[in-house]
DNA sequence: ATATCTTTTGATAGTCTCTCTCGTATTAGA
DNA sequence: TCTAATACGAGAGAGACTATCAAAAGATAT
């Protein structure tokens, strides 16, 4: 690994949730709060920060340049200058290059900064919108290019869409705590559900829609759509 | 192909929606609409649809005892005395097996013969009820034992969502034209999305819950889950 | 029944994702 | 500096899926 060219996208070194296959063996315990936080820790941890960040920043290229299923992971190896094996220790599958990643646990953390007196529909606006205001540039356009390739390919949007599901039962999960009800309370679990599937329509309605190729540049309308959507759930999904 | 053992499975040679590659070239337009029909048409047609049905079960059967994961499609071809290319003639991926196949079908048509003036979640509802009174004893195991799968293997979750995504999409289109909105209405999708979603919580909380392995014979209490989560949506997922 | 045409099948080879193992090299910590 | 982790690369291999082509079987006409 000499000195690719590796521009500052300086995506931290936070793990994963908790997925499958632990990817490298990151510090589990002291996931870091704030968004955007310099890779700290020792050489080690910076090294892998900056290698996961190659891959997916190469990945992501040659998925815009050749498409999803034409670029292997030899490419993609071979781009970020590392061997196939080592490919899967940073990433299950071809399909969690794409994937959010830290995005979910932001997102929880966001919800439980909401105050209490709100809804959790309303709560969940009101840190999506957070959200929206906190990320930089970069991820935003890192959030649209994924989100673009999730919509489009069928086999990221499942896997995505399990992700989902799960960081969603978390949500859930807090949101009830507040409320007291149980985790596993069935409305707490039925309310998730159809917030999952409300955005998920949204989402994949967006990518054959208005803004496919070029009529989306900004990550705000896809934002808005999403916000309109959990509104419209809000109301009690009016006929 | 000799003569091998063959319950009285009789499924009907429906044919799938529209899926990706289309399996064998069934007649597409004459979908038929009584379920369970008589396998009609020449021998051609009924040796298709035994063949699909073998495959089925002894693909089911084998997932059964060996685990999803541990069953390869070869043993599954030889099981069916089939060549394991043959396989893939019959159902694009190993996921597909699982699948409900003509189930969407049938539920799209279940929602159409409600009455126009049901809103649209009760007319899923009613369609729903009807589907499970309508359906034989055999099919309501398989629909449970497919059901069960779907839940806990991933890969098939995953294309599972997505068929479900298409088939709520027909109907969101059934219903937005009864009343008189568009396809591609925005609080119509949203809707479609939620229904989903409901219906993708109450399926996975329940494999890990009260009936997973032996909770859960019957496949009533599936379908009340289901109809109480729709009720909760339509009462407007209060809090 | 025979011949012809079409569809289905099996055999085969090949690609790609993903797993596993093992030897080596690099880093962390004493 | 020495030792214990741990990450890396290399290679072998399993398994899902595709493409091609020739053989088998059904459909159709005479």
């Amino acid at each position: 690994m000499t000195d690719v060219p590796a521009p500052p996208t300086a995506s931290g070194a936070a793990p994963r949730s908790a997925s499958r296959t632990v990817p490298p063996g990151a510090p589990q315990g002291a996931a870091q709060v704030t968004p955007r936080a310099a890779p700290q820790g020792g050489l080690r941890e910076r090294k892998k920060a900056r290698t996961r960040a190659v891959i997916r920043q190469q990945a992501l290229r040659l998925f815009g340049e050749q498409g999803y299923a034409a670029t292997t992971i030899e490419q993609i190896a071979d781009a970020a200058e590392i061997s196939p094996a080592t490919f899967f220790r940073y990433f299950p599958t071809k399909e969690d290059v794409v994937l959010q990643d830290d995005m979910d646990i932001i997102t929880v953390e966001a919800v439980e900064a909401q105050p209490a007196e709100l809804s959790p529909i309303a709560a969940f606006r009101a840190a999506s919108a957070a959200m929206l205001e906190s990320l930089s540039e970069e991820d935003l356009v890192r959030f649209r290019d994924t989100a673009m390739l999730t919509a489009t390919i069928p086999e990221v949007r499942a896997r995505a869409i399990d992700e989902f599901v799960r960081s969603i039962n978390q949500i859930a999960g807090a949101i009830a705590r507040r409320t007291g009800r149980s985790d596993e309370d069935f409305e707490v679990r039925t309310l998730a559900g159809a917030i999952i599937g409300a955005i998920m329509s949204v989402t994949t309605t967006a990518a054959g829609d208005t803004w496919s190729a070029e009529g989306f540049h900004d990550v705000t309308a896809l934002f808005d759509r999403i916000d309109a959507a959990l509104a419209y759930l809000e109301k009690g999904l009016p006929l």
